[in-house]
RNA sequence: GGAACUGUGGUGUAGCUGGUUUAACACACCGGCCUGUCAAGCCGGAGAUCGCGGGUUCGAAUCCCGUCAGUUCCGCCA
């Protein structure tokens, strides 16, 4: 291995053109690839900024020549040599600087490579797992670091948006304590506490909030949060959060903040003019018209509910689900009608595996209606059936009948499928929606208890107050989420800022006073200080990044992400420590008693 | 905790209704030839006992069970 010695880096491979015809220039990157003619040897060299051809010919230089005859492919060089129009007929459109190429006078070698368990061009068809034990291999790739100057772009944008509307960004604490709710922790242990664990944070929630009480007004960080829940295709337990809290303000000027950031971020990052404001949907309309409190918007197929046409109808498959309590809500598949039999029964199959009892469907076809429900009702309900979906011809009904939640949960899942095999869904879309008017509080059957929906620090409406104690699954949150082609992008709310608000609902969600002062001491005692009203809103930064970029992990948006077991097959973490960390932090594990037990 | 899919030289795949393959092909790798290629080309070569363990069988990459790993989904994720 050789130094680079005096050479200095002038240009970068990506940049150069034929403006840079004869000039003297110094090259240092990667060799993408090695092409051996004998007499002479082309070296691609690439490094961030693109991909250069290298000419190395004896004619030029012998040293050169050799040099390049060892190099392979990944080899670090330094390649110093001139300029050249490419001559006649060897131009390669295919490349950014394919009208010229690089002469080598001089050729470094400033790091070998082995053979590589997969080359960065290929790495694309790569087992993900191998791709993520050689990461820094898989990252070595144009794709990657396209993904992540725009992840950088779409930061330093926010950052700037933010700053000019007089935002702080300001840290908090990695290293916090536990709190009930939520997420299950990942915990750190304290040396000098024996027995006693820090908790990583899910999210700066109640940092934030203090930030208002402090006086700052106006918060926003890159938050680093962490919750030990499984993984999945969106969902990593490390992941990075656009943290946002600001004081005396309501929904509405959250949401336009918001709004307003999204439309400099489209335009500065994409070039899309985002119109605003975004819509709206209380989250009971998203459930009743699209089955999910995160709708995707790029698409019709809204679910109808038909319920009060079918009461009384002589058909039990809808009268009786209703009878005791139920709904009839269907969807209408404009030119489904084509649909096969074998298509019907699959999507019949998929309702069942969701959670219904069946699929009711209707075929408008040219020769009339078909469907096995016919001949159990009477025309007139058809017709009238027809007439509420605002079907015709060529069209397809399906209708569940069920309980409501069934119902919608299978419907909306229903209509997502219908898009995916229609292909109704345009990929270069963007779709925002807000939900609002989330209830409070939700009852959890395996707890049974109540639980808040949102997180316990989210103001009730005003109106819906007195209902707390009375009715408290009626009452409805100062809370909304941002949801951006049928993904959720983040929520927030107004928060409680009055301690005995705080109090009744943790009191509702069944946290003793003890507890209370115990876990929450610090909030409650806080707010007895001149808490301000203060709102704020978290959002999801890998996830949002992700769907911007139409990407289908987040894992692609991540660095150095984690496997589905939680695991990082780059630096084999987790992995055991030695007994003496342990005997510090006074930790023994559970382990070698479980193994006992087992033999 | 549960379900599904995947696992064959360095990489990507084929074989997988059990035995005519000494497990095939492409790329990569090694050696040779070659002064204009950019998916360079031509000739030659090395390299896998089929994730791991067990079972069925005269015989297993191929069937069965278990297990590990990766992925997707359900549960979970205030």
């Amino acid at each position: 291995m050789e130094s680079n010695g005096e050479l200095k880096r002038t240009h970068k491979c990506g940049e150069l053109s034929l403006d840079n015809t004869g000039q003297d220039i110094v090259l240092m990157g990667w060799v993408k690839k090695r092409r051996d003619h004998g007499g002479v040897i082309f070296l691609d060299l690439r490094d961030r900024s693109g991909v250069v051809q290298v000419v190395v010919s004896p004619d030029i230089n012998v040293d050169a020549f050799e040099m390049a005859d060892g190099v392979r492919a990944e080899y670090v060089l330094a390649v110093q040599g001139e300029v050249r129009k490419r001559p006649p007929g060897t131009e390669n459109p295919k490349m950014a600087t394919g009208d010229i190429e690089v002469i080598a006078h001089d050729i470094r070698v400033l790091n070998t490579a082995r053979d590589l368990p997969f080359y960065p061009g290929d790495a694309a068809g790569v087992d993900e797992a191998l791709r993520l034990r050689y990461r820094y291999l898989d990252l070595r790739r144009p794709e990657y670091w396209h993904i992540f100057s725009m992840r950088h772009k779409a930061a330093a944008i926010i950052r700037d948006f933010l700053s000019k509307n007089g935002f702080l960004e300001l840290e908090t604490p990695l290293l916090t304590r536990s709190t009930p709710e939520g997420a299950r922790d990942y915990l750190v242990p304290s040396r000098v506490h024996p027995g006693e664990f820090f908790a990583l944070p899910q999210s700066p929630q109640l940092f934030k909030q203090i930030l208002m009480i402090a006086g700052f007004e106006r918060y926003f960080q890159f938050a680093r949060c962490f919750r030990d829940e499984d993984l999945r295709a969106d969902r990593q337990p490390e992941f990075t959060q656009l943290d946002i809290e600001m004081s005396f303000v309501d929904e509405a000027d959250v949401q336009e903040l918001i709004e307003e950031m999204f439309v400099h971020l489209f335009k500065g990052l994409l070039g899309i003019e985002l119109t605003r404001p975004f819509p709206r949907l209380t989250y009971q309309g998203a459930m009743a018209r699209y089955g999910t409190d995160r709708p995707d918007l790029r698409f019709g197929l809204e679910i109808v509910d038909v319920s009060r046409l079918l009461t009384d109808s002589g058909c039990r498959v809808f009268a009786d689900p209703i009878k005791k309590g139920g709904v009839v809500r269907g969807i209408c598949v404009p030119g489904g009608a084509v649909f096969s039999r074998k298509v019907l029964d699959e999507l019949s199959a998929l309702a069942v595996e969701w959670g219904a009892r069946g699929l009711a469907w209707f075929i408008l076809g040219e020769k009339g209606i078909r469907s096995p429900l016919l001949k159990l009702m009477k025309p007139e309900e058809v017709d009238s059936l027809v007439a509420e979906m605002g079907a015709k011809t060529g069209d397809l009904l399906l209708f569940v009948a069920d309980q409501s939640k069934t119902a919608e949960e299978v419907l909306g899942l229903l209509r997502l499928e219908l898009a995916k095999r229609l292909n109704l869904i345009d990929t270069g879309v963007f779709s925002f929606v807000w939900i609002t008017d989330f209830p409070l509080l939700e009852y959890n059957e395996d707890e049974q208890r109540l639980e808040a929906v949102h997180h316990p620090f989210t103001s009730p409406k005003e109106e819906d107050l007195p209902l707390l104690e009375t009715d408290p699954e009626r009452v409805r949150a100062r809370a909304y989420d941002l949801v951006l082609n049928g993904i959720e992008l983040g929520g927030g709310s107004i928060r409680i800022h009055k301690q005995e608000v705080q109090k009744r609902l943790f009191s509702a969600i069944g946290l003793k006073e003890e507890d209370v002062q115990d876990k929450f001491g610090f909030l409650i005692e806080a707010l007895e200080y001149g808490a301000p009203p203060h709102g704020g809103i978290a959002l999801g930064f890998d996830r949002m990044m992700m769907t911007i970029l139409g990407l289908s992990t987040i894992r692609d948006v991540i660095a150095f992400p984690k496997t589905q077991s939680a695991t990082c097959l780059l630096t084999s973490a987790p992995a055991p420590v030695a007994e003496k960390q342990l005997e510090e932090l006074y930790i023994r594990t559970a382990l070698d008693e479980e193994s006992d037990g087992e033999n």
